[in-house]
Order: C-alpha cells, then sequence, then structure tokens
DNA sequence: ATAAGAATGGACTGACTGGTCTACTTTAAT
DNA sequence: ATTAAAGTAGACCAGTCAGTCCATTCTTAT
C-alpha cells in the first residue's frame, strides 16, 4: 500500500460530505462519485462503509488535535486567552460553512452513538482526548491564580466542551451563532474568574 | 379523517425509532412492521416520510411543552428549584433509555438543519419555545432576588438550553450522566447565584 | 338498505444502498 | 525481462429505500 492519495481523497471527500450530510445520509457511491475514485478502489482502502467511516473520524481528530495544541498549548498567551482563541476559530468555522456543518465528531456522535458501538467508542476517545486538553489549559490558569482553585479542572472541561457542543448544534438550527457567543460571554464573566473579590 | 388511533400509534412508534436510530436510518417499513400496521395506512395519513417526521416532532413538542409547563411554572416551588427538577427529570431519562436516546430534539436539530430547511425551521421552533420557558422561570428568580440582574434571562436561558443539550450529546458517547452532572453543579454553584456578596 | 368516503391491506416499482467480482493496468523488486 | 503485488476500473448483485396503486373492508350519514 504506497499510493496514499487515493486513499486521502477519499477520506477528505468523505469527510466533507459526512459533515454536511451525516453518515447515513452519505452515500459511498456519492463519495466515489464526489472525488472521481472508481468502486474498486474504496474497497481496496476500506473493507466496509463503517472502517470507512472510522478512518474519517481518525483523520479529523488528528488534523484537528494538531490545531488544538497549536492553541491550547501556546505559552507564549495567557491560558484564558487560548481558551477565547479556541472559541473564535469555532466561530469562524461555523460562519465559514454558513451553519451546516458545525463539528463533525459532535454530529456523528449524536448519530452514531445509538448505533455502533465501534463508533461510540471511537468518538468517545476523540472527545476525551479534547477534555484533556483543556485541562491542561485551566491547569495553567488555575496555577496562575486567573481562576478560582474550588471546582477541579476536569469538570470544568467537562462543562466546556459539553457547553461548546451544546451552543454549535443550536447555532445550526438557528442559523446564527448567537448561542456560541451567549455561551462564551457567561462563561468567561460568571466561570472562568479570578478567586479575588469583585 | 376520525380513526386517529392508527396515526398515533404510527407517531408514537416512529418517535421511537426515530429516537433512538434517527430519522434517516429509520426506514418506513421498520416503523410499519413494529407497529403491524400497513403501508397504505401510512401514505393515508401522511403524504411523505418528511411529512412524517414533522408530525412526530411535533407530537414530542408538544407532549414535552405539557411537562415543561408542569414544571417551571409551578408556583408552589423556588424557580431555582424547578429548574433543578427539570434536571433531574432528564437525568432520569437517560438513564432510563440507558443513554442511547438522549433527546429527540436535539438528535434531529444534529442530524436535519443541515439536510432541510424544513425540518431546519420546526426544530428551531420548538428549541425557541423551550428557551421561552427558560426564561419566565429565570425572570421570576430575578424578581425573587435569587440569581442576579446583571445578565439577560434571554442570554441565561439560551445557555442553559446549550449546556444542556451538549451535556446529553455527552452523556451519549460517554454512556453516563456525568457530564450531566458536571453541567448542573457549575451551573448553580457559579451561574445561577445570588447577587450578594459571598 | 345503500351509497360514499374513510381506512386497511399489501403487492409492486424504480431508484439507490453497501458490497462483490473479475478483468485490467501500473509499479517495484528481482 | 519477468513476476508478483498494488491499485484501478466498473459491471453487477441482493437487498432496501420511499413511494404508488388498487382491491377490499369498515364506518357513517342518509
Amino acid at each position: 500500500m504506497k499510493n496514499t492519495a487515493t486513499r486521502d481523497k477519499l477520506i477528505d471527500t468523505g469527510a466533507q460530505l459526512i459533515g454536511q450530510q451525516g453518515y447515513n445520509a452519505t452515500g459511498i457511491n456519492a463519495v466515489l462519485k464526489t472525488c472521481g475514485v472508481p468502486k474498486g478502489s474504496f474497497y481496496h482502502y476500506f473493507s466496509s462503509k463503517e472502517d470507512f467511516g472510522l478512518a474519517v473520524i481518525e483523520r479529523f481528530a488528528t488534523s484537528y488535535d494538531a490545531t488544538l495544541v497549536a492553541l491550547l498549548e501556546d505559552s507564549e498567551t495567557p491560558p484564558l486567552e487560548r481558551l477565547r482563541r479556541y472559541f473564535a476559530l469555532g466561530r469562524d468555522h461555523m460562519l465559514e460553512c454558513d451553519h451546516a456543518t458545525g463539528c463533525l465528531i459532535g454530529n456523528l456522535g449524536q448519530e452514531l452513538s445509538g448505533q455502533s458501538d465501534t463508533f461510540r467508542d471511537a468518538l468517545n476517545l476523540v472527545f476525551q482526548r479534547w477534555e484533556q486538553r483543556f485541562v491542561l489549559c485551566l491547569r495553567e490558569a488555575q496555577a496562575r491564580g486567573d481562576i478560582a482553585m474550588n471546582t477541579p479542572p476536569e469538570a470544568l472541561a467537562s462543562f466546556i466542551l459539553t457547553g461548546w457542543e451544546g451552543a454549535i448544534l443550536r447555532a445550526k438550527t438557528l442559523k446564527s451563532v448567537e448561542p456560541m457567543e451567549h455561551f462564551e460571554k457567561i462563561l468567561f464573566e460568571q466561570v472562568l474568574i479570578s478567586p479575588s473579590p469583585r
């Protein structure tokens, strides 16, 4: 297996179509037609649609994790400012895709968690990795005294991830990033606040 | 059109299957087989699968709204306590369905918002109605001085709805209500707090 | 009693699904 | 140059999809 160009093209196209339409609504033939690859090649690289879906998830998670590290572990920037940049990036993405795509992992989590344990496990791992990135960033913020120590960073990270995913979902049905802005505003004004008295 | 029993049975079964598997993954034949209704009857009551899906949404929204009113407009109970009961109910539901179903409207919002504007509009309306219920409850809490006045209840309601929906999504992939508990805890400890100094 | 329409029952259709199969071409090692 | 494997190509398969159609039965108003 040397030539990964075709495989990559399939995964990229798949990520795009699945992001837009969901997993079940995206047929293999549609992927094939979009990127001009014959079916024989598809089943040369992937043993099934599920296998393909898992590859799409893995690719997305890896590439996104790099972005996340670059943003959340940027020691030149204060931790809370890194979080703000993360949210800003998410808002930009949402506007770019005209509120249609949202978060691929969130979409698939919603669609496939009840359908296949294999998918659920894979998506859960991605979420957990993301949460861990948040935890590290929040610990730094606590160490600097930027936020209070009384809430464990693990709980905060869970809170942030779920709130953000929910805001993305709501932004899709509302066709507006307003819910994402509300979330960010309240999060920074009332949750991620300094322990010193106001 | 007198006999609504068959129609109701179709909608109930549809809500159940769509809740478990999603809209696209739920075939009409599966619904028919599950409740033992022939196809002729289906297309007697519904003009298409989309029409059916909208009916499922409407039915669910109506029935759920009644629950919501009973919970959130219960003047015998302090507003914040009503919210806590709402969250407790959601947690119960999640455990009942073994973390598989979650919130039908949230599921469909994720799956169909990018697929059909008709569905998106319908689901958006449901969300907005829910948010409005939260707004009323939060206004009462503000009037009683239970929470601060400085954040508009509309923004708070959006925050609560999105955070909760996100927690449900995360609970599904994690197969645990822990994210829901984290959300509730932080919400009540750091967001819905009295304006008086700590 | 009868006629009309509501509702049931299910065979059937064409399009499309994921997946298989085999013939062919290209690449790389010897 | 030969050979084996990697990769391309697309016809084809059984099954399923939403949706159509029509004969039949039930209900109700007259």
